[in-house]
DNA sequence: GTGTTGACAATCA
DNA sequence: CTGATTGCCAACA
């Protein structure tokens, strides 16, 4: 036991099951996760993502625009480059071709 | 209980 | 692209 991770509650423990779904060179976007979910909104997400989101994919999801989180955009570029993510700008601001990378939850 | 803030989204200038 | 505005929902002081 140990590892003390942060109490998770059953909506965080959702978000984090639909980004550990995302499979590699896709992503999903703030709003899509919640719309999947069915409740809460794209800022509830984001909290999740942002408080527990060490340890899952965090860098497959990203903005509706498909521009990665805020202070990560460099990090998640690498993901990318290394999964084959489409991308529409190889360098900052990073952009995510959404239109063949976004993934529903099938 | 009210007000502010936030890894959001969409629209307008 | 930047900035402002509105809508949305929950956490936090």
């Amino acid at each position: 036991m140990s590892t003390a991770e942060r109490p998770l509650d059953e909506y965080s423990t959702r978000v984090l099951d639909v980004v550990d779904a995302i499979p590699a060179g896709q992503v999903m976007s703030y709003g899509d996760i919640a719309e999947y979910l069915g409740s809460g909104g794209p800022r509830q997400v984001g909290r999740v993502l942002a408080t527990y989101g060490g340890g899952v994919a965090w860098w497959r999801v990203i903005h509706a625009d498909g521009t990665p989180a805020p202070g990560h955009d460099a990090a998640a570029l690498s993901h990318y480059q290394s999964e084959g993510t489409p991308l529409r700008s190889a360098r900052p601001p990073v952009r995510v071709d959404m239109r063949r990378a976004r993934w529903h939850g099938r």
